[in-house]
RNA sequence: GGGCGAUUAACUCAGUUGGUUCAGAGUGCCUCCCUUACAAGGAGGAAGUCGGGGGUUCGAGUCCCUCAUUGCCCA
């Protein structure tokens, strides 16, 4: 046989990648078809692949694929995000390492090296999703920093800015204060650590000798105190609402405010409020109108508000200070604490809340839609139960900080022309800032009056724009392919940028074009390793996917990564699951090896090859259904599962099996025509999960016109379930004769002989399905009494096979009896069931039924065994 | 602290409205077999008081309460 032995990816997945390209076929354009439209969730543009890419884009493939093959025009939009946090900081670091600090060079030149290292690593990405088989039309890649794109990011800040739904106000921010920036919340680590809670007493002024404790993690920030707040409703301290207070170490006097905020049970029940640095004191602060007292540098080290700590470390401080209370009499105790500290995931420094001002868009109204949208069920959430979690997010929707200090991205078109806060105009280029401006101000400006905002637009101020700005949805409105292609149909991604992106897409698509953007959401888990880790780069704990696909190829993979990913649940992830994707690769190769092995001869074909050819045909229909189902649902792991045991058990362990003639005997054409055929339906549905081996498998196993990848799913054409319970029956029955000579320690070579008493209704094609699998030389009735046997009991009937004195007669008596004691509890707890009243009255009628069905049933079969055990010798 | 989930075989998971597709699947494990597609294989097998405890019901893996363990999101 000149077929190798084992299905080798290599050659088919680089043949097959470049001839679909080649023909087109992933590239779309409008058409009269129904578009099946998927926006790929743009990885960052300097990324690399890695499992829950993996993951995620496996499952966008299989959709695009169905839709493809069931005659949809598949649309699968790829690309790539600037990701400014994450590339700037690449290039940062990258600078760094030949000696060159951002802080020295122009906002120019930085960014001049940024598009460089872009050019460089970006897209490298892309080209790693071409190998697992991503049938994406690239002609359609998209970045979103290209031209058109920045331009529909631009005209919607000036677009929401105009409708009031973008301002700018003072914020807490995250400041690093080892970057000397701010970060994103989502680059903020909270991490449990062990520190101390400081009690520290201060005086109540007009006392002599009245104190207040307060409990404190932060005693540096006394410094910045602006006033102590205790819970209204607290008797301690009723006394007190509407006195001051003197800040120990200072000659600042505050007030006593009250707040409900404030837990009675934490610490005193009294909260030192330092507005400047953490964010529920800043909102008390402006409920109470207090003052902001920043007394850090940005560096960390305390400013002139610290007095004599000016220009010392904050931690620093917190063990100087911790002395100077104790010395001065103002510190009462120290506790150990448990506290949840944000650190930079970058520097690993103590993240510092600071006050900054900061643009917002102001989310309420957004959100209403989106809301409203995804709880009535015109979104989908695939699994639903990500619905309680959206609402809860959405209904507690705080404004989104979208201003970044970054130079990466899109530059926040916001011109000053003064120093006030208000000195500003909002407009898409400076030209039209000069214009806008001179009209407010009632004079001619020039360009140099302006000075656009330093900072860049927050990615995701970006991203929320992807399923129109691909399609050029706002630079051109109403353009062909925005109403072609938009909504769209599917989005896969992952749990947890539902709020950054998922739900901010929504609110785009609903502020933008009136329309959803899309209409499924499939959220994917997180791919773990064995130990239950979320796979990072940093834990080096992933494998890098391309040397898994050189090692079980991309189907090998693809299967593996899906087999055991059920929709929102995490993904164990093992390399053996590709293992099995790989070896399912192969077993589909041998079963073309054993086809394609044959001679063909016009001969009789077998009773036994048309029943199997006819059961077949069944079983197909039957999991055609079930499969189409699934997909309906987006259990795609269930998809591929029961794919997987239609190959395996169905068309290889018993179809092929049945069909399969002698050593060294020819086919029949009929058979093998029919084989062919039902070869290439499996195919067909196993496109989707492994594109490659089954495009290779398809044109190797016959003449094909067109490929397999454009060719047309399966259509239903409904199926016999009495085919299929007559073929399970027999296949019983071979199971069986299989399991005794196992037991008896007959090889398979040897032939048995198989009577039964009663009548076996499977007909001559059944029987002589059962003679070949259960390699039989006699299948018949008789109405004789058989002896010392062995048997077993199928569909009511008894089977035997005689052994004479062979048999263990003892050994066989034992299990019979066992099997009787079982029979007869069955029966016992069937009719206590029938025997009660209350079932029978108020059971449905078709439950008592077969409760009496399954009593007669069990009847018969103690009545067989009972005879069966007297004709034991 | 607030919210949302989860707990079914050694592992990973199915289990629609309570009752035959109810105790399932794949992997792993055990036994036998290198049989003429595939040992990356074949045939067979064992394995779970459905997290604990209560309750509703003729009937609970499924509904309710409670406890335990655990995950995620937000603060």
């Amino acid at each position: 046989m000149s077929i190798t032995k084992t299905y080798d990816p290599k050659i088919a997945e680089e043949k097959w990648y470049a001839h679909w390209l080649e023909k087109g076929y992933f590239n779309s354009v409008p058409d009269d078809r129904e578009p099946f439209t998927v926006v790929i969730p743009p990885p960052n543009v300097t990324g690399v692949l890695h499992m829950g890419h993996m993951l995620n884009n496996t499952i966008q493939d299989v959709l695009i694929r169905r839709s493809r093959m069931q005659g949809k025009n598949a649309c699968w939009i790829p690309g790539t995000d600037h990701a400014s946090i994450a590339t700037e900081a690449k290039v940062v670091q990258k600078l760094k390492s030949e000696g060159v600090s951002k802080a020295d060079l122009s906002r120019e030149e930085f960014l001049g090296h940024a598009f460089e290292w872009k050019d460089k690593h970006g897209g490298i990405i892309l080209e790693q999703l071409k190998k697992l088989g991503a049938s994406c039309d690239w002609n359609r890649t998209h970045f979103t920093m290209d031209q058109s794109y920045s331009e529909s990011v631009i005209d919607v800040f000036v677009d929401l800015f105009n409708k009031g739904k973008i301002y700018r106000g003072v914020r807490m921010v995250n400041w690093d204060p080892d970057a000397l920036t701010a970060v994103s919340d989502e680059e903020v680590l909270h991490k449990e650590v062990n520190s101390k809670l400081f009690f520290v007493r201060y005086k109540v002024v007009g006392t002599q000798d009245e104190w207040l404790n307060i409990a404190t993690t932060r005693p540096e920030t006394i410094f910045g105190d602006t006033a102590i707040c205790v819970n209204p409703s607290d008797d301690r301290y009723k006394s007190l609402h509407g006195k001051s207070i003197h800040v120990p170490l200072t000659d600042r006097t505050i007030p006593i405010v009250t707040d409900e905020y404030v837990d009675v049970e934490f610490g005193t029940g009294c909260l030192k409020i330092t507005p400047a640095h953490d964010i529920n004191d800043y909102e008390i602060g402006v409920k109470h109108n207090l003052d902001n007292i920043n007394v850090f540098n940005d560096n960390g080290t305390l400013n002139a508000y610290g007095l004599h700590y000016e220009g010392i470390d904050r931690f620093e401080v917190r063990k100087q200070i911790e002395k100077e209370l104790n010395e001065k009499g103002y510190l009462i105790k120290v506790e150990d604490h448990q506290n949840k500290v944000g650190y930079s995931e970058r520097t690993n420094a103590v993240i510092e809340p600071k006050l900054s001002l900061q643009w917002f868009v102001n989310m309420k109204e957004l959100s209403e839609p989106a809301l409203e949208n995804v709880m009535n069920g015109k979104i989908q959430f695939h699994p639903s139960k990500f619905k309680n979690t959206y609402r809860h997010w959405m209904e507690n929707i705080k404004d989104w900080c979208i201003s970044r200090q970054l130079w990466w991205g899109h530059r926040i078109p916001a011109f000053y022309y003064g120093k006030g806060t208000n000195d500003f105009v909002v407009a898409k280029t400076i030209e039209e800032a000069i214009e806008v401006a001179s009209n407010k101000l009632g004079k001619s400006i020039t360009k140099k009056d302006l000075r656009q905002d330093e900072d860049v637009l927050d990615t995701w101020f970006s991203s929320w724009l992807w399923p129109i700005s691909v399609f050029d949805g706002l630079t051109k409105p109403n353009n062909e392919e925005i109403n072609y292609y938009y909504p769209t149909n599917d989005l896969v991604t992952a749990p947890e940028i539902m709020f950054f992106w998922v739900a901010r897409m929504i609110m785009a698509g609903y502020e933008y074009l009136d329309e959803l953007p899309f209409r499924n959401v499939y959220f994917t888990g997180i791919v773990r390793d064995k130990l239950g880790r979320k796979m990072s780069k940093s834990l080096g704990n992933s494998p890098d996917p391309i040397e898994l696909i050189h090692k079980f190829g991309a189907d090998g993979v693809r299967v593996g990564v899906l087999i055991s990913s059920p929709a929102g649940n995490d993904l164990p992830f093992d390399t053996s699951q590709c293992e099995q994707g790989r070896n399912f690769s192969n077993k589909l190769w041998n079963a073309y090896r054993l086809i394609s092995s044959w001679e063909v001869k016009d001969i009789e074909q077998p009773a036994s090859s048309a029943i199997a050819i006819d059961w077949f045909k069944n079983k197909f229909q039957k999991t055609l259904t079930e499969l189409n189902e699934l997909y309906d649902n987006y259990k795609i792991s269930e998809a591929l599962m029961v794919s997987y045991k239609l190959v395996w058990d169905d068309f290889c362990s018993w179809y092929l099996e049945i069909i399969k003639p002698g050593y060294q005997h020819p086919i029949d054409r009929k058979t093998l025509e029919q084989s062919v055929f039902l070869f290439n339906d499996v195919l067909k549905v196993l496109h989707p999960f492994m594109p490659f081996v089954t495009e290779e498998l398809w044109h190797q196993l016959s003449d094909q016109k067109e490929d397999l990848v454009v060719s047309s799913w399966p259509d239903f054409s409904g199926f016999d379930e009495g085919v299929l319970s007559s073929f399970s029956s027999a296949a019983e029955i071979v199971s069986n004769v299989r399991n005794i000579r196992k037991q008896q320690s007959i090889g398979g070579k040897v032939k048995l002989e198989l009577f039964y008493s009663g009548k076996y209704m499977g007909g001559k094609e059944f029987t002589s399905m059962i003679r070949k699998m259960g390699n039989l030389s006699v299948f018949e009735s008789t109405a004789e009494k058989i002896g010392n046997s062995n048997g077993f009991i199928v569909d009511g009937i008894q089977f035997y096979i005689p052994f004479g004195d062979a048999v263990d007669v003892k050994a066989e008596r034992a299990k019979l009896e066992q099997e009787l004691e079982y029979s007869k509890g069955f029966l016992i707890s069937v009719q206590k069931k029938l025997g009660n009243e209350r079932f029978v009255n108020s059971a449905p009628t078709n439950v008592v039924e077969n409760e009496k069905k399954k009593q007669a049933d069990a009847l018969l079969k103690i009545s067989l065994i009972e005879e069966k055990l007297g004709n034991l010798n």
